[in-house]
DNA sequence: GTAGTTGATGTGGTTGGACCACATGGAATA
DNA sequence: TATTCCATGTGGTCCAACCACATCAACTAC
């Protein structure tokens, strides 16, 4: 990475240099969410670099979810500042997973700690915790598979964000989409799937009851069970074992 | 990200199309670890568009951590792929921290959640734990402030990776990498050095007795403290609270 | 014959310039 | 006044050239 923290003047390749100095105004706040970077061809000129050098550092930052680059003028154009870490983690770890070397186990296993983790903290008046029953209606209406999976990736995210740990929530929200594809696959396997959604419905209902009722240990226990049971149930069983005690 | 799994061919940017290729690649095995890309030249040929738009694509890659490029001929040239998914995350978790929308609070309290369960689960014959043994050693007999502080980087590493899950130990990593500058500037706060320095000592050595007797329990309330108890010595005191229960 | 030199080759790194598609907003027009 | 049209500025793409570097084979000097 540019981060070297070493090489500040030495060998240091130009669209790298861009990149330091495009975080250098970051953290000294001359670049603040919403903000507008200079134009390509100005900060080319302003940095004495081509605009090619430019243009691959927006492109970094543009993959870590940092900026976000929009044609034409007017309110969508130019290259704004965003703050979307979860697209640098689910991108990342999705192309770890390709090239096999991040186990699918060790992923799923990994989002049962941290989901277990963040309701056995939530808090039970956090107000994503009424969203999240909003969002139980709404999957107890639901018939289409893929509408209730949409619902059930909200639930999960907005239970996870009732701890009110950016970090955590972020990085299981990546987690969730580096292997959204194997689950996808897997869910074809589902002998059944009326009944599996059926159960997945009342597991759902019983972590959110937990968390309301202040017991965040069993929350903790039905969250990880339920996670678990669902990939092993649909073929991916690797006996991530108990995760919390 | 150019993951969307939707727009294939819809208004897809070249170099995400360039991406998507060799994501697949890499998922179908024709690109393995270790491997060479084809030249930047003769992808751009392959693929039908510009060396540029190729060249982006590597950028990417390369900030992800999935591919070195390497100038001249022989062993270290050409675009190599690698396995280093910390390289992304670190620097995606620092960028992040410096347009403060991740909390150093929530990292710290993220990064001992993830040790005292990996602690937790290390098995007492894990290789890993020698390694960490032996760093102990070293640091011992280490005076120099720098010394320590990267022996301790490695110590903290060898612990998270006895417990076998290489996700974990990688999220464990960045989040450290991600602070580093912080924890670097905190420890000028500390009143006095060399007594932390023994203190670090001895609780280091507590916590791998615990992995060593199986006593996976009490090592994960013993990193905890001592994690946090750095951190808040050092002047970041937030009150991570406890995280393991 | 052996050791050293030199140049051809192929890699990524960098540059400048050109053109495109797009979105806006003001100027010219009906 | 309402509509049309175009000048402007943005990122997106491409091309052609050059550089620095590392290797390796051919060549040269001893």
């Amino acid at each position: 990475m540019w981060s070297n923290h070493i090489n500040y003047y030495l060998s240091m390749r130009t669209h790298e240099l861009v990149l330091a100095w495009i975080e250098k105004q970051l953290s000294d706040g001359h670049l603040v969410l919403g903000g507008r970077l200079p134009a390509e061809r100005a900060l080319a000129e302003k940095l004495e670099v081509s605009r090619t050098s430019v243009r691959e550092a927006i492109r970094i930052l543009e993959a870590m979810g940092v900026v976000r680059a929009g044609v034409g003028s007017g309110k969508d154009a130019g290259t704004i500042v965003i703050a979307e870490p979860g697209t640098a983690l689910g991108s990342a770890l999705r192309l770890h997973v390709a090239t096999q070397h991040l186990p699918v186990a060790d992923i799923v296993q990994t989002r049962i700690l941290l989901e277990s983790w963040a309701v056995s903290r939530a808090r039970a008046d956090a107000p994503e915790l009424l969203e999240a029953g909003r969002l139980l209606d709404r999957m107890d209406a639901s018939t289409a598979v893929d509408d209730f999976l949409a619902l059930d990736v909200a639930f999960h995210l907005a239970l996870a964000e009732a701890a009110g740990n950016a970090v955590v929530s972020t990085i299981m929200g990546s987690l969730r989409e580096a292997i959204e594809g194997y689950a996808a696959a897997l869910t074809l396997n589902l002998p059944d799937w009326d009944s599996t959604a059926d159960r997945l419905r009342r597991e759902h209902r019983a972590i959110l009851a937990a968390v309301n009722h202040h017991d965040g240990g069993r929350a903790a226990e039905l969250v990880a069970a339920h996670i678990e049971g669902y990939y092993r149930e649909a073929g991916l069983g690797q006996d991530p074992a108990e995760t919390t005690a």
